[in-house]
DNA sequence: TGGAGATTAGCAAATGTTTGCTGCGACTCC
DNA sequence: GGAGTCGCAGCAAACATTTGCTAATCTCCA
């Protein structure tokens, strides 16, 4: 069942049919009404690939995430194909795993499915790989990596605000030795939270002990990779920061094996407010980075771009701030 | 850059150049590798709607979960998008949350990009809404609760192999008192659980107080308001078992705060086995449905009835198999 | 009554592929 | 050497839409 299929049966032309399902205002309205009258009857539904085709826009938006399984991201699935589809775009979802290929695959199938534009939600890897797209003019938005160029928009994130608070938060509590798991140091999100830890403890006088900075991988395995290390120090921290809740949960984990009780002997805090954070035991006291904001932010700037008929020199900016968020992981410092 | 400025360039006709890049055994090697010179100088990628339009394939399948942001679905999604991209297939993802209109949305937006086959993985609910996609004859694979329809597949969950396992465990430990927190009874998936559980109890001689079966959501917050629900009976379970993962979680959650400890006062099983079991305090005793399993077999599904010439008068059937697996949130009853 | 102008329906081209069919050239076989 | 066969390149149609342009009809006023 086709657009002449309803034309023939409404008894216009094919050029009023897409007229009149489209709404444009110029034709008759009882022709239209003739038209919908069938639409409905039939079930009719256009075919997208024949519009995008002529029309030159495919109303797919791409979306790459580093791991879909890591809860930081579903939420961000979540509100993108919320908004996504308010709009009428649809979105294609890859998941890259931190796999160069699997970037380069996703790139070729966005590529290849004409996207209008891509959100690259993968904090700072494989840039490079995404060159074809740049190339072909596709508006692109990152956070905080990408380059100031036509079509290209960014949504910086102020690591710092959130990081701050929490260092601040930790050392009223009279806590000293304050120990930092990073992310996989290759990601230049993971790199911009620690250096956001480094400055807030440089800016209220604290001492930081190169060694309680260690390097985990933003998953559990390396929080309590991370977790082990550090409580075998004779002069252990007494708080753990981590640059992502998954991390504090491993953290969590370690601490429970080695019988360490959080918040009594250990104080920790996380990065993201994944929904799981709450459910803890104790719940998570965390740096909230709204995972909703952040997908939202992403379409309307691919949106905008998509809208502009002479992209902006150095695309656009949006600011998303994060925020330190209390619950029962942390306590006063037992020494 | 089209497939006509390929064959321009290397002076073929479009049909030798469109023959040559999809490997069409009777083009001229000769010919062929001029054409992939030139493809892969220019870094052509061909247009997938145009490729769809004449061919009538999508080369999309459908993906519809009940919510992305439970634990359980990003395993689902990671899994079938990997063997969809294997295989040149695209997912076209949808969370419906469990709200009619979203997965009437869903459907609608299925049926206008003419996806080749859709998997519907929301284990019971608003099949009634599928109609559209029934009538299309568009192939699909259901958990369950799909109709001995042509072009229709099931995934036959063994729930009773998993549940009996568990009960069995439980009931070595010496626990008599075993509650089960169910999912939401709307869900055809959560009624089978539960049917599975009594069956088991039954099959014991294990009695089942009434008052031991509480209704859940499927979600943390559901586990918390059962536990604090079984936990004020005078004579508590000893052990519950739950519906989902994250309504054990909950439950955790609920003891935790009530001074209960897991497993010495009271053990805990869940189902479904999601990443973050084996990360809880104690890690989570559960009952394993594989997640790259499921996928898998609806990916195969589907790709099957695509194929197929002539359709099976009642689809085809798949078994998935559940397994007890042992961690540390149980122990012997303590009374 | 005629003509200008406004309104709106429909023709046909265009989008980027795939593929059935035709036909050309070369080879085989007797 | 000629008929038959085979291999393979290319023409052109088809897929389902949108949209620029043309033309037909109508309105209104001189």
């Amino acid at each position: 069942m086709d657009l002449r299929e309803i034309a023939r049966r409404a008894k216009v032309s094919t050029a009023t049919a897409s007229r009149a399902i489209n709404r444009v205002p110029t034709v008759d309205p009882q022709l239209s009404r003739r038209v919908w009258k069938v639409v409905e009857e039939l079930g009719y539904y256009p075919n997208t690939q024949a519009r995008a085709l002529v029309s030159g826009r495919s109303r797919i938006f791409g979306l790459i995430v580093s791991e879909i399984t890591n809860p930081f991201f579903p939420e961000i699935v979540q509100a993108f194909e919320k908004i996504a589809v308010e709009h009428g775009y649809e979105i294609l979802l890859t998941s890259t795993v931190n796999d160069p290929r699997l970037m380069a695959s996703s790139v070729r199938r966005m590529i290849e499915r004409r996207v209008d534009g891509v959100a690259v939600m993968t904090f700072g890897m494989e840039e490079l790989l995404l060159e074809d797209l740049k190339s072909r003019r596709v508006p692109l938005v990152f956070i905080d990596v990408g380059p100031a160029l036509p079509r290209i928009s960014n949504i910086r994130i102020d690591y710092l605000h959130g990081i701050r608070q929490a260092v601040q938060h930790l050392a009223a509590l009279r806590h000293k030795r304050i120990a930092f798991v990073t992310g996989p140091l290759s990601l230049k999100s993971a790199v911009a939270r620690r250096n956001a830890f480094l400055q807030s403890m440089q800016e209220i006088g604290l001492a930081c002990d190169p060694l309680l900075i260690v390097e985990g991988n933003h998953r559990t395995e390396g929080g309590m990779a991370a977790a082990e290390q550090l409580l075998s120090f004779p002069n252990k921290p007494t708080a753990i920061l981590c640059s992502n809740d998954l991390t504090a949960i491993g953290v969590m984990k370690r601490s429970y094996e080695d019988g360490v009780v959080i918040p009594r002997d250990l104080s920790l805090v996380g990065f993201d407010d994944v929904r799981l954070a709450q459910y803890t035991l104790p719940s998570l006291t965390t740096v909230q980075m709204s995972q909703t904001d952040l997908a939202m932010l992403a379409f309307k700037a691919l949106l905008a771009e998509v809208g502009r008929e002479e992209p902006l020199p150095n695309g656009s900016e949006y600011n998303l701030q994060t925020n330190l968020l209390l619950r029962k992981s942390t306590a006063m410092s037992p020494n």
